[in-house]
DNA sequence: GCTTGACCCTATATATACTACATGGTTTTT
DNA sequence: AAAAACCATGTAGTATATATAGGGTCAAGC
């Protein structure tokens, strides 16, 4: 299999495969003679297992520990679980900012009626900081 | 003033303030004849206008678009709350979206019970695509 | 007069996860 | 044989800073 069907395979660009082989998520291909990879079942389930966990939102290196772990079958498990549960909550307190930043600009639109010149606009004002709606 | 002082009265690295000059986000200020900037109230408000709109996650696009408002205070405010419902409404999505990906992430932590080796973790599984968990 | 430390300058590199482009070689199709 | 489609490398761009390298300036103390 080739670099484009590979792609087309698993739904990615061309250059995401490149870029994963590069950044040691993807090991290298082996070459035909004029230079071009050719990939194997094996890469495409990497590709997929890469595609599938950056679905997940985790960075590029936890998916590296993640193989890492995958690499070494007989160990306890608890590794990846703790991986997991960081990545949660971090989701978490992401969710959580934006929740608290949501109110702000809900307070912050709260303050201008839409009908009023930039000069006189409440959300500016609040943004300029004079008076701050904001405890 | 000086950078320096600027910075730390701010609370902003000093070279995050040379950085939204690049940017065009501050003009530039004058120069003493060592070449060093000097600050006047002016910049400081500024700065201080691009701080709050950062911390309300505006990008600084955004907040070059709202610094052009502000120059044309006979404008209708419109603009300016429009400018302020997009980006309400971007939040709301990124919230969202990451609502639904914790709930995913909470489905594949429950595939393991923390107790096993790599080889058969379900976490692992889950993310190895074999038995898909999610609908 | 000279050193030390604090401050300032520019330019470049780093982080993330790709995407896009320039330039050129190879294969496949017409 | 020519054209379309594919592949290669290397570079640069996105957003928002932070960090570093290598150097100039300035005030105080010895």
């Amino acid at each position: 299999m080739r670099i484009g069907q590979l792609a087309q395979q698993a739904g990615v660009d061309i250059q995401t495969i490149r870029f994963y082989e590069r950044q040691g998520l993807l090991p290298p291909p082996n070459r035909e003679d004029n230079g071009y990879r050719t990939y194997k079942a094996d890469h495409a389930d990497k590709l997929l297992f890469i595609r599938r966990c950056r679905s997940f939102g985790m960075s590029l290196e936890e998916i590296g520990v993640l193989q890492s772990y995958q690499e070494q079958p007989q160990q306890p498990c608890v590794a990846i679980n703790e991986l997991l549960d960081r990545h949660i909550a971090q989701v978490r307190n992401q969710i959580a900012s934006l929740q608290v930043l949501e109110n702000q600009l809900m307070t912050l639109r709260g303050c201008c009626d839409n009908e009023r010149q930039n000069l006189d606009c409440g959300v500016l004002s609040g943004l300029l900081g004079g008076d701050k709606p904001f405890s």
